[in-house]
DNA sequence: CTTTCTATTCGTCAGTCGAC
DNA sequence: GTCGACTGACGAATAGAAAG
């Protein structure tokens, strides 16, 4: 399933990305801009840098959103067994008041 | 077979929340 | 404020069942 990669939207479409801007330095990723200190990197390096953060976020997103639907998949097979023990314990408790009543019946007789 | 419908899975976006 | 993590919602891709 899914083995071709999904089309990529165009963020410009969905109003861009205001809501996740990272601004921060990320470990690792300003090492590849260019080895002259002080220099400012040019456009076409800023652009690339853009590239890499946005890769680097989707990647974590992906994954995030992995672990998220597996955790709700554990969360609903546990509901799903405690359904299953309190049913049970539902059908125990009414056997035991039928029996109950049942000896109540006969004495009163 | 082929087509149509439905369910499932996945990646992405956008919004929220807590930590700092 | 800003950031990262989490999660609901959405659309696309795919699988499998049902009907013709």
């Amino acid at each position: 399933m899914a083995l071709t990669g999904p089309a990529e939207k165009n963020p410009s479409t969905t109003g861009g990305m205001s809501a996740y801007q990272i601004s921060s330095p990320v470990s690792g990723l300003s090492q590849v801009m260019d080895g002259s200190p002080g220099s400012l990197p040019s456009p076409q390096q800023l652009t690339e840098e853009a590239s890499r953060k946005r890769e680097l976020r989707l990647m974590k997103n992906r994954e995030a959103a992995r672990e998220c639907r597996r955790k709700k998949k554990e969360y609903v097979k546990c509901l799903e067994n405690r359904v299953a023990v309190l049913e049970k314990q539902n059908k125990t408790l009414i056997e035991e008041l039928k029996a109950l009543k049942d000896l109540y019946c006969h004495k009163t007789e």
